[in-house]
DNA sequence: TCAAAAGTGTTCGCATTACACCCATGG
DNA sequence: CCATGGGTGTAATGCGAACACTTTTGA
């Protein structure tokens, strides 16, 4: 970082890109949050984001910040909301351009301000900073809204999965309970998936960890699939 | 506007926020347009729109840009992009917050920066500034996606309507045909509509302009009807 | 009286729903 | 052998899609 100034003719809102990142651990849908260690609401709770740069786009921020402070690298950021109130920041005029993103939950550990990233469930999440927790309100409403067209979903899970994690997933995100065999004829009919080849390499465990009872078939996403039925995907129940 | 200098320790993007806003005559789905007066993309038509100021959130900004160069008011914005591309205007690092808005199309003239403000049949416009041809298909795209879930399309009709206007409506926004009955029989039926009153000054005419042939039935759009049938809006055909 | 638009009801097929039993696996 | 979860089919119902004739009105 320079130290040179930086003047304009007319006051200039500052620009930051937030990220809120779904994960999924097979039962209960969390977000990641990182704890601040310095400035305004220290030791608060808030999503990865930062302040852009003139040589990036918003998009790009919000991806970049991600990374720096929690490690994580995701594939999909869709835009949910823009923040400007004109108070929102202490410091100064600040405008928060959010995005959310969902990642198979992993390993995350803190970086850069962050003290210390974290999963928390989607419904005890701790006290946060700045306007955050609306913004997470915002940002479920439009992932939710989102879920039922496109097969957003999957990025929440590994390559290879069962029906009943994905019905799992589903309800998690969702709040609501389907019926199984109704969830799986339905699925399966929306062309999305296909079975999963039988691993040709190990033949056995592949790391999932199963927990009791029979289990799942394998399935993965069929890219294909899904381009050519333009539009057909719809998950209503 | 004062003259100052304001200073920054890092660089900060401009902000500015655009207003696309939709229109419909009865036949065809419309968007307002102002051509420039002036600065880069001179005479090239651009949706109204300008830079934030340090007071306002860049909603209210929306409006207010709408307000000087056309002198539209709207109720409703919907956010549907951020444009942050590096080189996207060529004066400085420019980030533009994109808004949607619906409403009658009415006789509107320049103001501001505008030389002159109109009416463009979607799918003829001219020749547009910076990537504002961009931001007219995503903003088309959000809001045909909105439309069926919301029924954000009465607002670009007047108070009492008939089913046919609202046929064509969607019609025309959605760029396919539907079978009258079965679009009466669903329309009715989410409740969302009831019977205009019976106007009981004029008795006539009321400045509707009928074309030729039978006089449909008024009807107004039912706010207590939407509100409690929480989610029940879903126009698929 | 003719052209243009509005109003109305039935049938068919598919998709959603509800529902119960057996199988595989690990403890 | 028992608890847990996976896999599967059928019957009833509801909704969307297709479809034609009559009425009103202005020209």
């Amino acid at each position: 970082m320079e130290k040179g100034m930086y003047t304009y003719k007319y006051p200039h809102a500052a620009l930051t890109a937030d990220c809120v990142v779904f994960g999924f651990d097979g039962w209960s849908l969390k977000v990641l949050l990182i704890q601040r260690a310095k400035g305004p609401y220290e030791s608060f709770w808030a999503f990865p984001g930062g302040f852009m740069e003139m040589e990036e786009t918003t998009e790009e921020c919000a991806r970049r910040e991600l990374c720096e402070e929690t490690g994580l690298v995701v594939s999909g950021l869709r835009l949910f909301g823009v923040f400007s109130d004109v108070g929102r920041d202490p410091r100064e005029r600040v405008v928060s351009v959010g995005y959310y993103a969902l990642a198979k939950e992993v390993e995350v550990e803190g970086g850069d301000d962050a003290a210390q990233a974290q999963w928390w469930e989607i419904d005890r999440v701790p006290p946060m900073a700045f306007d955050h927790r609306t913004m997470l309100r915002q940002a479920l409403r439009q992932m939710r809204r989102d879920i039922h067209f496109e097969p957003v979903g999957f990025e929440l899970l590994g390559e290879r999965f069962t029906l009943g994690e994905v019905q799992r997933l589903y309800e998690s995100v969702l709040g609501v309970r389907f019926d199984r065999r109704n969830f799986c004829k339905k699925m399966l009919q929306t062309g999305v998936l296909k079975a999963a080849e039988a691993e040709a390499s190990v033949g056995e465990g592949e790391g999932k960890e199963w927990p009791v009872g029979r289990r799942g078939r394998l399935y993965c996403f069929d890219r294909e699939g899904y381009e050519h039925m333009k539009g057909g995907f719809r998950l209503e129940f």
